[in-house]
DNA sequence: TACGGACTCACCCCTTTGGGTGAGTTTTTT
DNA sequence: AAAAAACTCACCCAAAGGGGTGAGTCCGTA
């Protein structure tokens, strides 16, 4: 029997997958959390096989639970089960110890496989998914552009982000607006971006909040 | 006995509504579909009392399936059922004659309330999308900045928010660069914003793509 | 017809931005 | 201790952006 922790802030979405999973004769749910920080504490006292993740809640997020419950029940396999694929938070969860990573567009059947194949230690990547994979290595390991930016640098780019002028970032950051100037230079070549407008779009299309 | 059509491209929550709702006595789901079009199409054939209608879905989204299925079965109730508050959705889709809005995060019970509701001619509104309604009208009814922008001024925001200089505006819409800062200074100003890059800022948290 | 709104273009002028280059200081790593 | 990276600031200069103003055309409507 794999137990199953499901963890997700819609009730319709648990009940959805609660009711379909009790159809499955080697699945069972043993919970359900509809909190990251509730599902952390439900994996390290029930010690389900599997943990089915929402990416996107209140509090803390899925990353952020997936990195704890990975931390303190490591025989725990999480399968992430988001929405979207454009979020760019599919390398920080798979880094963060994700096991699996599944769309809610998924069909049922789908899902239970997945969960299937996590418990016998196999993992499964949306096609979508594993094509972002695929390509970040293509592309050499160095992934996201905006990752080699200096800490200092990202920063500065989050406040470009926010609609700033130098002037400002200079004042809040407290340093010569000749700085920042140094530093926006640098951001926007490493980003590849010609000017401030596409650095703001990048951040805004990139989740750097 | 209320009649109740699912429309939804997540299979999860759609097995999640209708066991839910299979539980209470006076609510019936005479069908499921998995795409907006179907929805429409299934709509006109059952003539159900409520529609239940997700508002991203591949192909035509939810607002055009709203207005589709109110034009075509005016005496069919849609409650729109969605995962977020901040898309800019939220006007569109009532004007498109949506009855009521609820949330992804809302209960199971709301849920089953507001469908009791809607089939006895009350509309529901979850309250933060209630907030935004009325803001709305407190603030006068011209609503949305962006709104009060000519079309023009709405064609050369995009492009903006592309992250296109004045020059490859002028370019792509063939007309003089002169002319582009013009609808620029007239976009800041309408926008309450300083410069292109808070416009482009302003494009990417509105959804004006 | 007369009016207003939208779209177009122009001129003047000032500010901001961004590239290139150099260089000093601090912090971290080797 | 030496090397590398990050942070800081500066100067020069060209390009782009943005404010203010005026004005011509076209189109739909009162």
């Amino acid at each position: 029997m794999i137990r199953v922790l499901l963890v997700d802030d819609h009730e319709m979405v648990r009940m959805g997958l609660a009711a379909y999973l009790s159809t499955e004769d080697d699945i069972e749910v043993v919970a359900e959390a509809s909190s990251g920080e509730e599902g952390v504490k439900l994996a390290v006292e029930l010690k389900p096989d599997v943990v089915l993740m929402d990416l996107v809640m209140e509090g803390i997020g899925g990353v952020e639970a997936t990195r704890r419950v990975r931390e303190t029940c490591p025989s725990c396999k999480v399968i992430v089960l988001t929405s979207f694929i454009d979020d760019e938070k599919v390398y920080p969860v798979i880094e963060a110890g994700a096991f699996s990573y599944l769309l809610k567009t998924s069909r049922a059947a789908e899902i239970a496989r997945a969960i299937r194949a996590a418990a016998a230690g196999e993992p499964v990547l949306e096609s979508r998914v594993a094509g972002k994979i695929m390509a970040r290595f293509r592309h050499g390991q160095e992934a996201q552009p905006h990752e080699q930016l200096t800490p200092r640098e990202l920063e500065v780019l989050k406040l470009i982000g926010q609609g700033k002028s130098n002037q400002e970032i200079a004042d809040e950051l407290i340093i010569g607006i000749k700085t920042v100037k140094t530093h926006v230079s640098n951001i926007l070549s490493k980003l590849g971006v010609e000017d401030r407008t596409q650095a703001a779009i990048y951040v805004h299309t990139h989740n750097l909040d």
